[in-house]
DNA sequence: CGCTCAATTGAGGAGTATCAATGATTGTGG
DNA sequence: CCACAATCATTGATACTCCTCAATTGAGCG
């Protein structure tokens, strides 16, 4: 959500709202949100919980990233033939076509708006960096805790959650699609963090009872998970 | 390179000229490239392969991103405690602060400048999400096929090579950390691309003479390797 | 000619995938 | 209210990909 990353106005609040034009769509899970490159096409998500990724032709799945509410996407972010979008949950979208034009023009946007948008787009960026690590150098173990732990954070971003929960509706399948694993073997790493007091997953969400010892086992360096623990109590 | 992405007037080349100042910073094979995030640094490739990335606490290394010579690296895309940006060959920069200073006001930029810049960055974005796919779904051998044919498409585009000579000074250890893999099974994916008349790797180059088979190879569909073929021409 | 660095080879093991089956839960129509 | 289907989670067994360790070869290079 851009407002999360600048002190917006009232005023740039509403002149986000009106870059929004209904009829929303709706979205079954699994349904494509349809984009046209060509056109230059945006929306925004208004519900749900959206998979930007590829679908091979065997069958094989990798999600890249994923869009929650408040979220933008661009049709140019996934202009590749085997690029696709997808709702995860039940989803609604907005068309978002006249913020990307506003910003394509550089008009009608005040400096802190502006900003707001960079740093949406800049966290993104991170966010693939971080998944890209992930997918190359972790072992399943370290890839699940390191997430989750992203997830978490993003949530305590946009608002106050209950300490130590994560709202988390995607099934093991869908995480193994983010993670790059099968989905059995998803369901043994879950089962390994479960034992060792990390996570307690269950469809829809997640409770991470020991966030600092999450940390640890994502593989990252103290600092890091200092720091983590840190942003989690914003 | 900027100039490749849209057609641009002597003046708007000799205006990106002007964004860049010297003094020239030489890096040896992996020296780190200074980037200070808190002064919105950013610096542009002059000579050399520059790689993006994290180094693990226990000497695991993975590679997120190359830039290559005419590439703008942005100190905001590598805030990260633990992501870097340093040398893979000897290499040269310089500062580019005033290209970022320029695009963040957004004055002093031709419209064709500004669409060259953001299709730069759209270009970064898709070879990060590739990345993501790469390493999340791809076998070992589909991987190294797919990044040698991305590795090959990037520089038919910025001028013309040799059909089928693909420049590559990096070692099988750089490889192995951009894919994701141990060196030894670098070497012997190499071996196996070697066998199938696919890759002739020696280190500062490789031969690849028969792109539409290693594009099957990377576990493409045919249509993206008929589209790639295409791009080669380019 | 001995360095050093990169590439290569072999052997064994850890991590993860695949296949196939079984529970558990939920929603649905009779 | 029950039978049924559908989806998701779980388990076991086996195979394979890829890693690790250790050693060797080959190629510059002072």
């Amino acid at each position: 959500m851009l407002s999360s990353f600048a002190v917006l106005s009232s005023s740039d609040v509403d002149r986000i709202r009106g870059w929004f034009r209904g009829p929303a769509l709706a979205h079954p899970p699994g349904g494509p949100i349809p984009l046209h490159p060509e056109r230059k096409d945006a929306r925004v998500v208004a519900r749900g919980w959206v998979a930007r990724g590829a679908m091979l032709e065997d069958g094989r799945r990798q999600i890249v990233g994923l869009s929650l509410p408040g979220d933008v996407i661009l049709a140019t972010d996934s202009v590749d033939a085997d690029m696709a979008v997808w709702a995860l949950t039940d989803a609604s979208t907005l068309d978002a076509t006249l913020l990307w034009d506003a910003i394509s023009e550089g008009a009608d946007f005040s400096p802190r708006l502006l900003e707001a948008w960079r740093q949406f787009r800049s966290a993104e960026r991170l966010r693939l960096a971080r998944h890209v690590i992930r997918l190359g150098r972790l072992s399943a173990y370290e890839r699940t805790a390191h997430l989750l732990l992203e997830l978490y954070e993003r949530q305590s971003r946009l608002g106050a959650v209950e300490p130590g929960v994560l709202h988390l509706p995607l099934t093991q399948d869908m995480l193994a699609d983010i993670l790059g694993l099968s989905a059995v073997h998803m369901n043994r790493t879950l089962q390994q963090l479960r034992r060792a007091g990390l996570v307690d997953y269950r469809t829809g969400r997640a409770i991470l009872p020991d966030l600092s010892g999450l940390a640890l086992a994502a593989g990252l360096s103290i600092a890091d998970a200092l720091a983590d623990a840190r942003n989690f109590g914003d």
